[in-house]
Order: C-alpha cells, then sequence, then structure tokens
DNA sequence: TCAATCCTACTAATTTGTTAGTTGATTGAT
DNA sequence: ATCAATCAACTAACAAATTAGTAGGATTGA
C-alpha cells in the first residue's frame, strides 16, 4: 500500500495558504512575489504546487483572461479548527482538556487569559439561551 | 532543494510512539503482534520504520541478546509540547489565546472546564510562589 | 506582422514516507 | 551437529512532496 495523501496543509502549502488568507485571492504572479522575499521560489514551483492544491481542493480558481486567480477553498477558521481536532485525536487521546492543560502549564495562558475566556464561554451561553 | 525531514511524527511513526509510550518499551515483535490487531503491518514493515525513527532520534534502543529493545526518545509530554508549539505558530499567528478561543467555540470545553482550568492555574501559581 | 512577454501544462529530478520481500547471521532444540 | 525459527540489515517498489526547467499558446507592443 502507498502513502495516501496528507490531508493536512504540507509547508510548502502553508506558506500559500497563508498569503491567500491574507489577501483573499492571488495570481501566480502575485503569491510568487508574496513568497519571493521568504523564500525565493521560482514561478514554476508556485504554479506546480498550487495547481496541485487545487486538485486536492484545498483552493480553487476562476480565469482571469490567461491567467488563474486562486483564493482558498478553506478558511483560515475552518484550517484551524481540523487542525485542531486532528491533534486532540492523535496525541491527545480526544481529550481537549488535557490540550487545555497543556497550553497553562508551558505557561501560554496567564489567569487573565483564562477569565477572558470564561467570560466569552458565558456570553455565548446566554446568547444561545436568548431566541435564535 | 529537495524536501526536508519532518520533524513531526508521521502517521506510521505516530502509531508506534502511542505503543512505547503505552509500554515503556517494545520489540519489534511486542510492537508488530500490538499493531497488527489494527493494521495488519508485516514485521519487517514495523522493523523498518522503527529503525528510521531511531536514525531520526525519535526512539533509543538498548540490545538484548539479538534483539533490539527500542524506547521513546520523547516523552508523550514533550511531544505534546513540541507539536502545540508547532501548531500554534503555523495556523495561529503564535497566538496560544486564539487557539484557546477555538476550543470554547467548538464547542469542546465546557464552563466547567473552565473553571477547573482556573483552579489548577491559580494552585500552580501558588506553588510558585511558596519556597522550592 | 512579428517578436518579446507572460501564462499554463508537461516533464523531470530528488527526497521522504510506507510497505514488504530477501538475505544472512544467530540461536535454540533435537 | 544439524535444522528450523528468529532477528536485523539490505533491497525494492511506488506514491507523495518539493523544486524547477522546457514547450507551446495567447497577448501585446513596436
Amino acid at each position: 500500500m502507498p502513502r495516501p495523501a496528507s490531508p493536512q496543509l504540507t509547508d510548502a502549502e502553508q506558506r500559500i495558504m497563508d498569503v491567500l488568507w491574507e489577501r483573499g485571492e492571488a495570481s501566480v504572479r502575485q503569491l510568487t512575489e508574496a513568497l519571493e522575499a521568504a523564500h525565493g521560489l521560482a514561478y514554476t514551483t508556485v504554479l506546480t504546487t498550487v495547481r496541485i492544491m487545487a486538485e486536492k481542493g484545498h483552493v480553487t480558481f476562476r480565469k482571469d483572461g490567461r491567467a488563474h486567480i486562486y483564493a482558498p477553498a478553506v478558511s483560515r477558521s475552518g484550517a484551524q479548527k481540523s487542525a485542531l481536532g486532528r491533534l486532540v485525536d492523535n496525541l491527545f487521546s480526544g481529550s481537549p482538556q488535557a490540550l487545555a492543560q497543556h497550553l497553562i502549564e508551558d505557561e501560554k495562558l496567564s489567569l487573565d487569559d483564562i477569565e477572558a475566556l470564561r467570560a466569552h464561554l458565558i456570553e455565548q451561553q446566554g446568547r444561545k439561551e436568548d431566541g435564535k
């Protein structure tokens, strides 16, 4: 059995998605220029990558003259959600509590952060109890 | 430039690490038997995979007669920490708060969970203020 | 009109990842 | 002492991932 295509974003794909999420949409030329400073990739490299991403369904495109304008097929928020779910399933035995615990123990979240989250959650629940 | 070796655990590697974290250490035979039920992998497949993992530094091994006994080189907790850090950097613009927010909005954390985290954090800080 | 330019599509090379077979050495039992 | 079982090492095959060059068509500017 060969290796299956990865559902998660690879490094090269991640770079491109970051640009697309930032700008909404971009041509290959624009993508290449945006990535050039940090990575110095050739135009054809970016073209190949984004074309494969279209095959995988990560991005969509529309024709503009002879050029293709690419746009994200998933929102950043959607990608965050699925990556988070995958991490919880893979490494945290399906326990988001364990993950949150880790965030705290690594001192990535302060008490103020927790309070803010608590307030946010209460407000969210209030909204739900009201009318829809 | 070719593709760099991934620092994160691949799917096949993840499966093996799960067994090693569970048992502490295991021979290739034991690994194969543990994975057989769920995945039906050949002995040599497991051997090859775990040998590469030793090259990468994911596992260590000691000799026991002619067999090699493999053990995790990183703890589950350590792997969780680094994977979490990578996710925050890659998808959440370095903001653990944004990640936590997502956990709540996806309804993965309840109010009770938050309270528990808050209590835990306070207790942790108390311990720090006391003597070491 | 014709050449330079710009675009996509095709091709290619190289490494990783995944699975597994073959080989040869060691060991345990008879 | 021989023979089967067991083990690691080597080899192999193939898809995914990453990078980039070449070919050929469309567009445009002179």
